[in-house]
DNA sequence: CGGCGAGTTGAACGTAATCAATTGTCGTGG
DNA sequence: CCACGACAATTGATTACGTTCAACTCGCCG
């Protein structure tokens, strides 16, 4: 449908590998939508029916099992593409950590879109290739390091990826940020307890490497110090 | 070069993609390597010069800190694609885990074929996309899974791999295995220790889950309770 | 028979989980 | 404006799971 030359991630998301008119085919096909926080966009374990880039906003991507422990295995920025293309069902449910919009496709209109333009379907293997990396070092974080080094990195972690979605050409991460998420949320993606993130998050203010001048705010005062930690010394 | 024709995983390899002059076209530009048990094909951090096609065994994909822990983050078998097509350098080294012979290509002759074939693109996407599933799964398992419900898991995703790889049509999963790799590594894939792994098999042996003839061989004797376990009821 | 590496088993320890209480923050209504 | 209630976060005490360190067993090859 709509004025998609006027889009926030006009240039970044998958979509900037299409020529004008190209993109006019496609938004035909898809809306924009807003998603409140905590509304799920996909269940688990449901068929995949639509996938959607993200314009604003952050959402998390989590699988749960049966007794209810919970894994956020993905975090979706402004930019990024939600989904999986070319059948199968969702093995992850889609959720807002924030307010949200985004730009949905049913997942049949976008498959057959994308059949027909493989400079698309290339964007989007670029995309799934980083995000496949992106993936693999956070099961090191996951299998190997410590409540202290998983808490460092999530803080630089967000500090780049909300700093390269922002006003990105100035800065390529950011010192001072909001969390896009709650305490349990953190716990959930470093597979450890709202208490463990709590008490890490004390030590490093304690130790002088941050600041939380309220629930959400981060500010990072030593970097160094705290990348050092991050990449398990 | 060489008989594609011929090839073990002709028709489950990306190569399925392609009509027969095409084939003939790509089989140039690669050539078949045997790699030997330990054999490392590409660096951590490397640039990733190649990329290739698993035609026989096993290799891992693996993450190393500075001091010296080790992930591994993903297991390779037979049709599997190894490498980073499009740039970039490798985040995780490769390395056999059992002799194995792959199809290999240097990556700038392999990125300049799949540019003018979409298909192959394609098939490469769909193969990015499963492995990003897998990878999730895993990510709750290193995150939320108990030392017991990761082994569990483990077996049967072994089970599954190597009967989907082998004689295939057949069997779908297999009772009775060679475990690919050995205890250090299936900690190294499980993000636990040595000593856990072999306690956690001691003790799904002692419950007559499975049994245990050699060191590296798997036999199950009682799936169901298996999968409970692995699920985390 | 001896030596080596892989694997198992045991004992003590430590990190993070669990259970529980307290503090802090925000929104609502008096 | 403040009091209240609900929820989020912090802090404390205890427990438990997996790690660490160490001894021992097994299978294999010289």
């Amino acid at each position: 449908m709509s004025d998609c030359d006027a889009c926030l991630v006009r240039n970044r998301a998958i979509c900037s590998a299409l020529s004008a008119d190209e993109l006019a085919a496609l938004s035909k096909l898809g809306r924009k939508q807003m998603v409140q926080r905590g509304q799920t966009l996909v269940w688990e374990g449901d068929e995949a029916l639509v996938v959607a880039n993200v314009i604003q906003g952050v959402l998390k991507l989590s699988v749960s099992t049966a007794d209810g422990r919970e894994q956020i295995v993905g975090v979706v920025f402004p930019s990024d593409f939600i989904g999986r293309p070319f059948g199968k069902e969702s093995p992850y449910g889609v959720t807002a950590l924030t307010e949200a919009e985004v730009c949905i496709f049913t997942r049949s209109a976008f498959d057959g879109f994308a059949k027909d333009h493989p400079d698309l379907q290339h964007k989007l293997l670029q995309r799934t290739l980083d995000e496949l990396d992106r993936a693999r070092q956070w099961m090191m974080l996951l299998g190997r390091k410590t409540a202290s080094e998983r808490i460092a990195t999530l803080l630089l972690e967000m500090s780049n990826r909300l700093g390269s979605s922002s006003c990105a050409a100035i800065a390529p991460f950011l010192d001072a940020f909001d969390l896009p998420m709650d305490r349990q949320q953190m716990g959930d993606v470093l597979g450890l307890t709202i208490e463990t993130v709590s008490r890490q998050l004390t030590k490093l203010k304690d130790a002088d490497m941050i600041e939380l001048p309220d629930r959400r705010r981060v500010v990072i005062k030593d970097r160094r110090r705290l990348e050092q930690l991050a990449s398990a010394a």
